[in-house]
DNA sequence: TCCTAGCACTCTAAATTCCTGATTGCTAAA
DNA sequence: TTTAGCAATCAGGAATTTAGAGTGCTAGGA
């Protein structure tokens, strides 16, 4: 267990660390603390003993470890309110009413990279409350249509179709057929249900069942599927702890690789902090993530910065968004 | 006027120094001229007195100036033939009739960027000869629906609008009425019909008409717009001349700055070479880029890369795009 | 038992110097 | 007109120096 000074001490070492990147001397601590520096380094020295601080080198000050960032963020960490600025460039998103909640979500983190600097990454899916409302078909020449799906939450997706030598009839009957049997199916369910039951049907009344059914499919595919945006990505380029090109290189790679991305969808509720290690990005930077769920979507925000980062304001901020979006 | 040898000198250098980047010496030019370095160093004299070489200090190797690149591209360059293996990448994108124009010249501009290494953008507009075919309205609760706009080219938009208080009557009113005054004309045309056709008779049949007519030109201004893809960003990053933060930073930044992208719209037909200073990008960079047409788009595709550039194969591959697309 | 002043020690980061190798310009002879 | 030869220049890396910040430890004081 940590004394009271210990916490005092480890408390002002990674906020005055995050704060400007400096490993931290012991003169530094002894003026907040009125103890003499020698106390102080003493203190320090416990702190390294029990792994929450580490040296750059031999003589330098101190800089907190991941697991000395983990101590702060569980044990003292104070949440102040945001400010008056944040929260209005916020809600100009928030209370325009004609965005989409895809919009809503990227523009709202656009801001959030604007104010912290930090880079931050959408994954959203339409949520199993989405219906299908109605599937149509327009033409456009003898080979190609367009399909378009809309939901009952107000989701649009089309998708060019490609259809040498089927008959519009034979289209319009599939789509009669489809609308018949699916509107009202929750759009996460819609693949299953186009597969066990839609396919057999189709395969009965429908010539070219194969080639209709296959491009069908396609379309309800990537109508329900996931939707990753990655926010701010250049603010990488903001922080000295990725001053150099091949760190920079790794972690752009890192936030276009999709695997890699979706491995950032949370499974619990709360607003998670992963430190380091702690995540599967790069051991050099923190993912600060949440769910949100709504009746229309349902999906995962996630902030990535570096690890010496403004944890308060991150948390705060992804607090804010979640019950602004959550409503 | 410069003499054969001259020229081939400076073919040399150019050549050398976009595959190598170092600054070329007298000795590896003598080695493919059979004539001293000596000699070779007289040439590079007048050469640089010219204003076609550089020197990065007083005893370095010669580099060319943007000067020497304008005379490599106008007078030395000869275009060899695409290998076998980047057609053959090409193809798979262009053969896949699935894809809309917009994914083709996308993925095209992908392999190309990777390819090269370079960075691509692509200045997309549907083009004139692109009808309004259908228009309608989903209706998702009270308050929001959305429209759907689709061309005869394929080409489907949508938005949601919100309309506080309007019945669905009106709107299937004016829906219709647009329909009837408005289907068959060209997209870029759109706006001024609506404003100067539509908009007085919606106003004469329709209630509400100010609202209505605002979502409506909302959508219409939006499915009208330009598009502006840039693909290979990361890229940039793999550019020796660009190996310090401060340059990645301004060029990134340069490349999300919309109105300096639209800048990049090509007036003339042919593939167009800006090396440095010619741009308006950066002077260190050389921009290549040339304009498209078919029935559906039209646009500009653009090429940017270090002034160092394999200007040769780069005019090859856009050469190439542009024929492939516009068939 | 806890705190602190003092001091020797360590190490970085920046400044300085030194060295090597590549390349040049010039000159004089072929 | 070309070339061989040579002194001069400079980048860039290695080695050295210096200054300053910070530490650990010890011994004396509360």
């Amino acid at each position: 267990m940590l004394t009271q000074r210990q916490e005092s001490i480890l408390k002002l070492i990674v906020m005055e660390y995050i704060k400007l990147a400096k490993p931290v001397g012991s003169k530094l601590i002894c003026k907040e603390l009125n103890c003499s520096s020698a106390t102080v380094r003493n203190e320090m020295m416990l702190l390294e003993e029990m792994g929450l601080l580490e040296k750059t080198h031999t003589s330098s000050g101190r800089v907190p470890s991941e697991k000395g960032y983990r101590y702060y963020v569980d044990n003292l960490m104070e949440l102040k309110k945001l400010s008056g600025e944040d929260v209005y460039k916020l809600q100009t998103v928030f209370n325009n009413s004609q965005l989409e909640l895809s919009d809503v979500l990227t523009k709202s983190l656009e801001i959030i990279a604007d104010i912290t600097s930090y880079t931050s990454v959408v994954l959203d899916a339409k949520s199993h409350d989405n219906k299908l409302k109605e599937i149509s078909v327009v033409p456009v020449n003898s080979e190609i249509l367009v399909v378009i799906v809309v939901t009952d939450q107000g989701y649009v997706e089309h998708k060019n179709i490609e259809l040498k030598g089927v008959s519009l009839e034979e289209v319009s009957k599939t789509v009669k057929l489809i609308n018949e049997l699916i509107v009202g199916t929750p759009i996460d369910e819609i693949s299953a249900k186009l597969e066990f039951e839609i396919k057999p049907v189709i395969a009965k009344y429908v010539k070219q069942h194969e080639l209709l059914y296959n491009a069908f499919y396609d379309v309800f595919t990537d109508i329900s599927s996931k939707n990753v945006s990655v926010v701010g990505k250049n603010n990488i380029l903001k922080h000295q702890e990725f001053g150099n090109v091949d760190k920079i290189k790794s972690l752009f790679s890192k936030l276009e690789d999709r695997n890699l991305l979706e491995n950032i969808e949370e499974t619990n509720n709360d607003i998670n902090i992963y430190i380091g290690h702690e995540n599967k990005m790069s051991p050099d930077v923190t993912v600060i993530k949440t769910n949100y769920k709504t009746s229309k979507d349902e999906g995962t925000i996630a902030i990535i910065g570096p690890k010496r980062m403004d944890y308060d304001k991150v948390v705060n901020l992804l607090d804010y968004i979640k019950k602004q979006i959550e409503g």
